[in-house]
DNA sequence: AACCTCAAGACCTAT
DNA sequence: TCTTGAGGTT
């Protein structure tokens, strides 16, 4: 048995290329994973570079895992100390071992999103910063994406007095972390980019040891990424660059699909091979994701192919309301099980998490087990993000981010007030609130005094214990068990605390210790004299870069909810997509721009790719949304895929926003041949459509509403001043007090009072 | 200082 | 719909 076997013509050619740059161009299915896997255990095999020699690096936790095992699996060797794992953590790993040259304290802490967020809210507060107008998450995004692009505060163009203050604040944002010992995620990558370009000795020595350097999901590659890449490849290492341009759907956090073509042109040029052989899905669902991509501009270029049939066309439902569709959904759902199908292989796809909840009563309702995937997560409970704010304070009181938390958590007497006097007493003497406690007078001093003397206990009092005893320690010491003992809804949060317990204690017995940096380290750097973190600083740190699975009922045989993006890289026999619906999918967010609507095809193109066998597409007519019904029209990703590939499951009269009765063709007819060029959303005319349709108005059986004289019907158009023309969707109340909802395209649905607001009948 | 109520804003995706 | 923050009350 050879590795090399039943690998097809390009998928071998990738394996064994010789050792130079490369670019391969997976398609969804094409056996990606197993490529990237196959070629690190033959360079391995062949004894090409030693396991020390190369690294791996993914996006997520879950792919570097999974590329080990199946790397294992094939070749068994020790993996301790091979650098496997996703940028931030292997980032994490080389600033550990090199804290002082990157100007960091050993004992420094990763800020996740959340912790970010407040981190930047104290800053304005304490800067007397006007959150109006400057607000907190619009600097964060300014921050994060400065910094993914490689650009400290002084290096940022900025035109005009907000983009310089922005620039300003981002500058005090930074001394803020410095002053704490703090790191947010793309920091993580800035420094360690920022070390390996200055300290030549470090960068060196890694571009020595590195010899094959091998990348998944290269199309979700950010720019700084990218030159971090070039960067530790710069002493002659191979980068093998795996990646998929048609499934680039993380541009919202930097992710640039241009490194593709850059890094061809710079590097890979005439090393490109294209797997397009998909060996997981029918041809109809194969055609209908060839056919839906194809209407996006720039691409590399692919179109997957399979030996396998047609399969079954793909159905397509459209449901009255959200909760009619998940109704549905279930139904179909029981007689795939009835079938014989597994639970788990059924995965239901949504664009936003919020869809899950109509879903989940459905299933819930009907007896069906069930697994959510995202939401809120282990790690970003806030019972224990409370229990890591103490242990983040025993490892470093300093960190202002965690002493706000939990300062007063379980409340302790520690006010508002008390703590404006900490905060000033700090900023004027530029130290931590830890470290101006003994300076805060009066009642509220001795409580602060208390507090810090808690932690300091919480150390010394753990301080030779193992580290989940250490965590078992603090959730009682702190206060936290005893606080949420006596809550009335406490208990569980009690459950997730014991379960912390437990974490950890898996965690320092298991792969996470020693798959992390500590472990790694010491296999890895023996030489360089390396401390090795504590044990209590790697959990923290597996805490906050990997924010652990959801609630997740073990070994239960559930169907599987997730959005698109978590679906990424998974594939399962059956796959629903709910809520085709302009606005949600595309998200209207994303409508506007070309690059938003093109990136929202992507989504829909991997959401397809997922499906073995079967494929459901469904929408609804209204939707709750922000609390409110909501009326979308259907996707337009629906008429992109062929209609010889679909079967639709509901008829096709009656409905609003479909053609009167007949025409079995109409998915293709009604609005696609009055649809404007592609570019425009096509929402007036479509808009327009509604309004003479026989939808909502008479289902509804809205006789209208008459205001000042006017009578307002559903359907009818509408002018406003300021948003322009719109059609009521619908409307509520009378006199004085009636209100319509109204669609004004792009400008989105409004909700206006007709007595207020002055509207034209068009 | 703690507790309560109400309004506003978000809700799109996530290492 | 849910969460967060502000403001008022005890």
């Amino acid at each position: 048995m050879s590795l090399l076997d039943n690998l097809n013509p390009p998928q071998l050619a990738a394996v064994t290329l010789e050792p130079r740059h490369a670019l391969v161009l997976a398609g969804a299915g094409s056996g990606k994973t197993r490529v990237l896997t196959t070629r690190m255990a033959w360079l391995i095999q062949t004894g090409q570079v030693s396991p020390h020699g190369l690294m791996a690096v993914t996006f997520t936790n879950k792919a570097a895992r999974e590329m080990l095992t199946r790397m294992t699996a094939m070749l068994p060797i020790n993996t301790r100390g091979m650098w496997i794992g996703t940028f931030h953590g292997l980032c994490n790993r080389l600033l550990r071992a090199h804290y002082r040259d990157a100007g960091l304290p050993q004992t420094f802490q990763i800020l996740d999103t959340a912790d970010q967020l407040s981190a930047i809210k104290r800053l304005l507060k304490a800067a007397g910063v006007d959150d109006e107008k400057y607000p907190p998450r619009q600097l964060q995004n300014f921050i994060n994406g400065a910094k993914e692009e490689g650009l400290r505060h002084t290096a940022v163009e900025a035109y005009d007095s907000f983009s310089r203050q922005m620039a300003e604040l981002y500058g005090m944002y930074d001394a803020q972390c410095q002053r704490e010992g703090v790191v947010d995620f793309p920091e993580l990558l800035l420094r360690c980019f920022e070390l390996l370009s200055r300290n030549a000795p470090i960068r060196e020595h890694y571009q020595h040891r590195f010899r094959h350097i091998l990348v998944d999901e290269f199309q979700d590659t950010n720019r700084l990424q990218y030159r971090w890449l070039k960067l530790l490849a710069g002493g002659g290492a191979a980068l093998f660059a795996v990646g998929d341009d048609d499934q680039s759907i993380y541009a919202f956090r930097g992710a640039n699909v241009g490194n593709m073509a850059e890094f061809e042109r710079e590097y890979a040029h005439g090393a490109v091979i294209r797997l397009e052989q998909n060996y997981r899905s029918y041809g109809h669902i194969l055609d209908a994701a060839n056919t839906l991509i194809r209407n996006n501009s720039g691409r590399l270029g692919k179109n997957l192919w399979t030996e396998r049939g047609h399969g079954e066309p793909i159905r397509v439902y459209e449901a009255m309301t959200d909760s009619q569709e998940a109704q549905w959904v279930v139904e179909e759902i029981r007689s795939l099980v009835a079938e014989g199908r597994q639970r788990r292989e059924i995965a239901i796809l949504y664009r936003s998490n919020a869809q899950s909840r109509v879903l989940e009563h459905a299933l819930f309702s009907a007896g069906m087990p069930y697994k959510v995937y995202g939401g809120l997560r282990f790690f970003e409970r806030q019972e224990v993000k409370h229990a890591l704010a103490y242990l983040r304070l025993m490892e470093n009181p300093h960190e202002d981010t965690a002493w706000m938390r939990v300062v007063n958590f379980p409340a302790r007497g520690i006010g508002a007030r008390t703590l404006e006097q900490l905060a000033d007493i700090a900023r004027a003497s530029g130290s931590s609130l830890y470290a101006a406690v003994a300076q805060v007078p009066g009642r509220g001093g001795n409580n602060l005094a208390q507090f810090a003397a808690l932690i300091d206990r919480m150390r010394f009092e753990t301080q030779n214990l193992p580290l989940h005893e250490i965590v078992d320690h603090v959730i009682e010491a702190s206060g936290l068990v005893p606080h949420y003992l006596q809550e009335k809804e406490g208990a569980e949060r009690v459950e997730n605390l014991r379960e912390l317990v437990n974490a950890a204690a898996a965690f320092a017995a298991e792969d996470g210790y020693p798959f992390d940096a500590a472990g790694a380290l010491a296999q890895t750097l023996p030489e360089a004299g390396i401390e090795l973190p504590s044990p209590l600083a790697a959990f923290l740190s597996h805490a906050a870069l990997e924010a652990g699975d959801n609630q997740a009922s073990e070994g239960q045989d559930a169907v599987q909810l997730m959005t698109v993006h978590a679906a990424k890289g998974l594939e399962f026999e059956a796959v629903f997509i709910s809520g085709l619906e302009e606005g949600l999918f595309p998200h209207e967010n994303s409508i506007l721009e070309q690059a938003g609507l093109e990136e929202e095809r992507r989504l829909m193109y991997v959401a397809v790719t997922r499906a073995r066998e079967r494929l459901y597409l469904s929408f609804s007519q209204t939707r709750m949304l922000h609390g409110q019904t909501r009326y979308h029209m259907r996707s337009r990703f629906l008429s992109e895929i062929p209609e010889e590939c679909l079967k639709w499951l509901t008829p096709k009269t009656g409905l609003a926003g479909l053609p009167p009765a007949g025409g079995s063709s109409w998915a293709r007819s009604a609005w696609d041949d009055d649809r404007p060029a592609r570019g425009d959303t096509g929402r007036s005319s479509k808009d327009a459509y509604y309004g003479s349709s026989q939808g909502y108005a008479g289902r509804r059986a809205d006789a209208g509403v008459e205001v000042g004289g006017v009578l307002f019907k559903v359907g009818q158009s509408v002018a406003h001043a300021r948003f322009g023309e719109g059609v009521i969707v619908s409307l509520s109340g009378s006199g004085t007090d009636a209100q319509a909802q109204i669609n004004f395209g792009k400008v989105g649905t409004k909700t206006l009072a007709l007595g207020i607001a002055k509207l034209d009948v068009v």
